[in-house]
DNA sequence: TTGAATGCAAAAAATTTGCATATTG
DNA sequence: CAATATGCAAATTTTTTGCATTCAA
């Protein structure tokens, strides 16, 4: 359980409260902005994180491999626990709603990738832009 | 050849002389960050343009069509002309080299997307990100 | 002529940095 | 105890806004 305490060690980090309070408004989210982040935070009965702080948490935790980060955002990274990294990010720009679909319906599409050039891609930190089954006309 | 002006035209829009360089300077660079259209534009022998400028040309141009934007970059979007738009990108991780591959590649997954969820995926959005042959161990 | 677009300057957001202090291992 | 993180304030960087002026149609 003390599985976070040996990842931040593995890289010469320390477990600290604000990182564990910045994982588990990671965990309440789903996927969240820096900004959001920080909004986010004080929902657990906590002080506020001072911005440099949370910045910091999400660089160190995304670093120890705890965290990834997608493009759900036209601007700022989302990021997210890496134990839910199992889905792709299906973002509507109608609606602005994000679903998720498995994993494996894009292995075809990262073996072909493989095939043609190579390429090792990681689908995980792909988001997909278009119109949900509702915004669709 | 007037295509511009009647795609801005078609959108209450109008064509002018800043359009038209940033739509040169997105020809020249391929894909380009705010930023980088904002530097990259006095090479053709013009003048710098203000930021402002440069911010409302591109939503302008992406409104109408003529542009369109995907995140090569973590932070920024990169900005594109829309006839360059036939291709998806692959951004590696390792050696940040950003090459393309036909859309074509990407139909099956797009298609089964649209099965599975009804999702209308824009491929030509998508970034994807890995680690490119020359950077794969 | 007239509404849309620009340029400039200033404001607002978002992110980063420096450093003294507090904390972890 | 030594090294890493935090908190705070200030500096950067990036993006947006207001407004008088210019320009396309």
């Amino acid at each position: 359980m003390d599985e976070l305490g040996e990842r931040l060690r593995a890289h010469g980090m320390r477990l600290t409260a604000q990182r564990e309070r910045v994982l588990r408004a990671l965990g309440r989210l789903g996927h969240a902005t820096p900004e959001q982040v920080i909004d986010g935070l004080p929902a657990d009965g906590g002080p506020a994180l001072p911005p440099s702080t949370v910045y910091r948490c999400l660089e160190a935790l995304q670093e120890s491999g705890l965290v990834t980060h997608t493009h759900l955002d036209h601007r700022a990274p989302s990021y997210q626990l890496a134990t839910h990294d199992d889905h792709i990010h299906l973002v509507c720009r109608a609606c602005g709603s994000v679903s998720q679909v498995p994993l494996a319906l894009a292995g075809p599409f990262a073996r072909s990738l493989a095939e043609a050039t190579g390429f090792a891609a990681d689908v995980t930190h792909m988001a997909v832009h278009g119109r949900c089954a509702s915004c669709t006309p």
